[in-house]
RNA sequence: GCCCGGGUAGCUCAGCCUGGAUAGAGCACUAGCCUUCUAAGCUAGGGGUCGCAGGUUCAAAUCCUGUUCCGGGCACCA
């Protein structure tokens, strides 16, 4: 569209005598901050030093050369300095609703992956203690990513990545909880953290521990893994109630041999050093992350000679790639620079490292003020308790309206939309009150439009005459401001799926879902369906909304409810 | 000390990549709207030195530099 406009400031450009290549023309071309002020616009100030003469004059000269609108717009004028282009709306709102006629719940999807297979990691929570919501956002992100994916033609695999061998699970196992239930799990780590925090006794136990458990002590691997078993089925429950699931679950514990490889591989580099501790660590100071950390290096080994996390992850990053050469991880903000050193690592050993996004943590707000939230010190709202409290809001509001719907859903939708609609790198302020909110810019919201919507067509007797009937054949009537707003919002859809897709960013189209929704009410409220001259074309366009917004929201994960 | 994020209305956030018309939402507050398709809604109103200071530009919340505050990280946690 831009370019056809380019084509035509072209041509009245040159009559100026300014000859302007189509891309930089193209480039100016904008979109009006109104609908009153068309759909795209052309400003002139830039041309006011080269011609000698005001902006707004320019603008109107150049107006005066484009002549009559070719018929793909309805209008051009100038406002100011600024030329204003209507596109010709009626075949916009065609052509969307034809689109979507056809396309359905295809409608903006585009199949670039082939069938590709893609590895996604996220949640990979640390075997401990029931998760709290700042965890949930690794999982609800990734889960987005996976629909992400899904929708442009690619085969996601869901890894989730087990921590078992790991220093929290040696405290749990000194504290004694193999024999606890997950529900327990929680309050006994804090419990051990404390102590083990106080005493070095006490840590040292705990690394005996950790050490008998890589070596192989068969009394020490059934501790780890029955505690291992209890925390991530517990935790999987939750997130399964929350409609997240897995493929793959990958144990660290299975990548101790192929982590021994990877050091022998590291070793050939000739990179690879000891201090006089006898720890190994990998010297990275020829790298970015030289004057990125005090000291770039990456430390492979304990003094004992047993690996550390990093050696671990390298094997596995490995594995992974070798699964598919896409891949995709969500991890915290905390791990950005530990990222970066394993990406050289790989980078070294002549691998691809996968493509990365990382998430701020959730802070809790208090009335101190907001503060991180710390599983060791128990400073959390659990996912699972969050999860219910929506659960029972959800029914309570659909009590009070006797209507029907499912509040798991409505609860599913809060909770995923509430995380999802910030940048990830965005830090997220958790206020218990606001988080429980379903009014305004909320997942419910948007859940609410839709069944508004349904709610239309249900009653509808044309509306099931309409799918039968040529879209070309319903009427496309003067359109009002509010049917526009609707239509260009619609016709957006494909545009921000894409550049999702391509930022890896969920926040877009949540935004996104959210605008859309809040115009579809005011068409609601401004714009009689039933009964009214309009209705064919009115019904085709709810039905338009319909599919965008349901595909927007299976983006984030969320299903749509018909009624609620 | 160094590296990476962030600072926009009382609060929570869009907008920044790719500079343009009066800086947008929601919550909270005020006043309206249910005998018409679901009031989880809509309409109207008050509320902003876009952290601060320079610079680039016809034009800066947006780009550049400096600075400050908050968060994350910088050798045996994972």
């Amino acid at each position: 569209m831009k370019d056809a406009i380019a084509k035509l400031l072209k041509k009245a450009l040159k009559q100026k005598k300014v000859d302007l290549p189509e891309e930089e023309i193209a480039s100016f071309v904008e979109i009006p901050p109104s609908a009153e002020l068309g759909d795209y616009a052309f400003p002139c100030f830039f041309l006011a030093e080269r011609l000698h003469d005001e902006a707004a004059q320019i603008a109107i000269e150049l107006r005066e050369e484009i002549g009559s609108p070719p018929e793909m717009f309805e209008d051009i004028q100038t406002k100011g300095p600024y030329i204003n282009f209507f596109i010709n709306r009626n075949n916009l709102a065609r052509q969307i609703i034809a689109d979507i006629a056809k396309e359905k719940d295809g409608f903006g999807s585009v199949n670039l992956g082939k069938g590709k297979k893609v590895v996604i990691e996220h949640t990979s929570i640390n075997p401990n203690a029931s998760p709290h919501v700042g965890r949930a956002r690794n999982a609800v992100i990734g889960d987005s990513i996976v629909n992400l994916m899904k929708f442009f033609g690619f085969k996601p695999e869901i890894h989730y990545y087990v921590n078992d061998v790991s220093k929290q699970i040696a405290m749990l196992v000194v504290a004694g909880a193999e024999r606890l239930s997950f529900d327990e799990m929680l309050n006994k780590y804090i419990e051990i953290a404390k102590k083990v925090e106080k005493s070095k006794t006490l840590e040292k136990k705990v690394f005996l521990e950790l050490q008998k458990f890589e070596n192989g002590d068969k009394e020490a691997l059934k501790k780890f893994e029955k505690i291992t078993k209890t925390c991530l089925k517990g935790q999987t429950e939750i997130l399964k109630k929350i409609g997240i699931s897995y493929d793959v679950f990958d144990f660290e514990s299975s990548y101790i041999d192929e982590a021994r490889d990877v050091l022998k591989k590291l070793q050939s580099k000739g990179k690879l050093k000891k201090d006089k501790n006898g720890r190994l660590y990998l010297d990275q100071s020829d790298t970015q992350l030289k004057g990125m950390m005090k000291s770039p290096v990456l430390v492979l080994t304990r003094s004992d000679g047993t690996g550390l996390y990093p050696l671990r992850d390298l094997a596995y990053t490995i594995y992974k790639i070798s699964l598919s050469k896409k891949n995709i991880i969500v991890l915290g903000e905390d791990q950005k620079l530990y990222f970066l050193q394993l990406k050289e690592t790989l980078k070294l050993l002549g691998f691809d490292s996968p493509e990365v996004i990382h998430y701020s943590f959730i802070l809790l707000n208090t009335k101190k003020g907001a503060k991180k939230m710390s599983t060791r010190k128990g400073d959390v709202v659990l996912l699972e308790d969050f999860f219910d409290d929506l659960v029972a809001k959800a029914k309570k509001e659909i009590k009070a309206r006797k209507t029907k719907g499912n509040p798991e859903t409505v609860a599913i939708a809060a909770l995923k939309y509430k995380i999802l609609k910030n940048s990830p790198n965005k830090i997220i302020n958790f206020d218990a009150n606001e988080a429980l909110s379903f009014d305004g810019d909320t997942g419910p919201y948007i859940l609410y439009s839709y069944a508004r919507a349904n709610s239309i067509l249900k009653k509808s007797k044309k509306a099931k005459l309409n799918s039968k009937l040529q879209i070309s054949k319903i009427e496309i009537p003067d359109l009002s401001d509010k049917e526009i707003e609707l239509i260009k919002k619609i016709s957006q859809f494909p545009r921000v799926a894409y550049d999702t897709f391509i930022t890896l960013n969920p926040s877009l189209i949540a935004n996104y879902s959210y605008q859309l929704a809040q115009i579809f009410n005011e068409f609601y409220h401004s714009c009689q369906v039933l009964g009214s001259h309009e209705e064919s074309f009115r019904l085709a366009l709810v039905d338009s909304f319909m599919h965008a917004l349901k595909n927007s929201l299976a983006l984030l994960g969320i299903e749509t409810l018909e009624e609620m």
